[in-house]
This record gives C-alpha cells, sequence and structure tokens, in this order.
DNA sequence: GCAGAAAGGTTTACGACGTGAACGATTCAT
DNA sequence: ATGAATCGTTCACGTCGTAAACCTTTCTGC
C-alpha cells in the first residue's frame, strides 16, 4: 500500500491544535451532558453564578463571566421560563433585577453538578491523579501568561444545532 | 472588604473547564493571527490538506477532516475566488473536481505556516521545552483515549464576526 | 429641585454560520 | 439497459450572538 497522504499523521500535532482539538471536545462533550438537565453551557454557568451570589443584579452577574447585557437577558428568561431563577425587583433601586435561585433551580443546579463531575471524571479517565494535578498546573499557567478571563466563549451550546 | 463572590474563584479551576477555556482560547486566538494572511481557521486548513494531497477529489480532502460536502463547496469556492486553489475537472471521472494548489495559493499556505509557528510560540511563552513535551503527550493521551477525530471544528471562524 | 448624563434592562433587526434535503450529472453494478 | 450509488452543487432553514435604539430610573452639578 502506498502511503497516503489523507490518511492522519499519526505524526505529533502542535500544540495548539492540539490545545485546540481538546478543548472543543471537551465543550462539545459537555454541552452533550449537560443537555440531560435541559440546559446548556452558558446557562449552566450563570445558573452557577446566580448561586454563587444570590441577589445581585443580572449586569452585575453577566459582567462577572463578560456576557453582554443583551444576551444576559435572552439567558435569563430562559432560566426564569423555566423556573430555575427568579428576578427580583429591588426595592432601593428600580432598575435592577435582582437574581435569586427557585427551589428547582437548586436541584437543577445540584443535578448539574454531578454530570460535571461526571464530563470531568470521562474526560481524564484513565489519568493518574498525579499527572492531572499537572495537567492542571500547566494549563492554569497558560490561563495566566495569557491572561484570560474568566468569559463564557459564545457558541458551542449545542452539539446537534439541528435538533 | 468582604469577599466578593462574583470575583473569580481563584481557586483551582477543574480540568474540564481548563481545557475548553484554554483551547477556546487558543483557537480564538488563531484565527485572529490567520486573519493576517486572509483565512479563518477552516479554510487554512483545507489549504493544508490539499498540499498534502495535490489532485485528490474535493470529498476525500472534506472527509478527511469531517467536513460535509455541502460545507466543502463553500471552503473551496473561497479558495478558489482568493485564486489559492485551483479545480480541475478529471479526464477519467467527469465528476469529480480535483483541488490543486495554485502558485499564490502555496505562497499563502507558506505564510500561514509562519503564522501558526508564531501562534504555537505565543501560545507556549514562558514554558520550558520540557514541560512543551510533557503537556503535548498529556493532550495526545486524551485525544487517543477520548477517540477524537481530525475533525476541523465548526464555528470559531472568526474572533469578531460583527466585523 | 431641575436638566442632563449615566446606568440597568429590554427589544429588535441584522448578519454569520452550518446543516440537511433535494437535484442534475455521471458512473457503477447487474 | 436500468436502477443504485457517487460527486458536486444549490437552497431554504434554524441557531446564535451582537450592536443599536429605547424606556425607565438614578445620579450629578448647578
Amino acid at each position: 500500500m502506498t502511503t497516503d497522504p489523507l490518511n492522519g499523521d499519526r505524526a505529533p500535532q502542535t500544540l495548539a491544535f492540539l490545545l485546540s482539538q481538546v478543548g472543543i471536545h471537551a465543550s462539545r462533550r459537555f454541552a452533550e451532558r449537560i443537555a440531560e438537565v435541559d440546559l446548556n453551557p452558558p446557562l449552566f454557568r450563570v445558573l452557577n453564578l446566580v448561586a454563587a451570589a444570590e441577589g445581585e443584579s443580572q449586569q452585575a452577574i453577566g459582567a462577572a463571566i463578560e456576557i453582554p447585557a443583551s444576551r444576559m437577558v435572552a439567558l435569563v428568561d430562559e432560566l426564569e421560563q423555566r423556573g430555575l431563577v427568579e428576578r427580583r425587583p429591588k426595592p432601593e433601586d428600580r432598575r435592577v433585577r435582582a437574581l435569586f435561585l427557585t427551589a428547582k433551580g437548586k436541584r437543577c443546579l445540584e443535578r448539574g453538578r454531578r454530570i460535571a463531575k461526571q464530563h470531568e471524571d470521562e474526560l481524564t479517565e484513565g489519568m493518574s491523579a498525579t499527572d492531572r494535578k499537572l495537567l492542571i498546573s500547566m494549563l492554569q499557567q497558560i490561563v495566566d501568561q495569557q491572561a484570560l478571563g474568566k468569559g463564557v466563549h459564545p457558541g458551542l451550546s449545542e452539539k446537534d444545532p439541528a435538533k
């Protein structure tokens, strides 16, 4: 058989490509998994943040993960429609909408967190605890060095958009 | 000062989140950089593949990186309009379009590769060669274990879609 | 206390993508 | 020769994220 140039290079990939590939896979896979509780990654992320800072304004929470205000509205709309989050007017400033988790929201978040944990395990299956820690510290090093924010990246919400 | 729950956890992130974050950053940053030669990542990827397998059919090349036929058309259209790639009819099978690089395409690819190299360096700035290798092998381990293809992921083509 | 600036939230219109289904042309199988 | 499969293409659709405009409420300076 002749060497097929189309058949993947088993040659070592570049780090940049590997990072993209693995990172995007991680995102997509998580999107699949988190869909089990009828959420997508941005919604889950916002839900988490609301839990961490109940009573904060919509924009304060959005700003923390670099989500533009107009996008935040849609996200919170979703969460509210599903009965996971509540918008309460704030007496002292009638412009703002303070966000709170509902009981259902708390349950959903809990389930989501279990899924996230499973996802984490799945991703690092067959990897020693030592390696895992090592990998984390190296990635963290890149994050620091590249001065990455804590932003939730747009897109990548659904594995299968045509569903 | 009170502990602000909105201010990022400096606590150790999960591996899954770190991977997504870094991976997506790598993609976005590369998209920015490769735009200097007026390409986006999928176009650059196809260009590379055409170079590696000149004369192959459009779909053969597309299949190698898991790009659906209908998407491939648009991609090759772009490359052809820019004069980087040529579609030539194949005498023995008049259905297929064999792809070839033009001289301009070769130059562009070369420039793109230099950029990719720089991107690689930028990403791993301040990282020892040893760590770099280590990181690569660990990521490769995940790729193998997760059985990831060589697909080019959709989306992420442009840093600023509204441009 | 009033005018104008600024901030929170919302709505809307738009543009960018990727996909699947349907289609014509060509080649293959029998 | 006829039907099935393949290559490439077109098209219509649905999903997303964004910026711009807008209303309401609060703040600032005078």
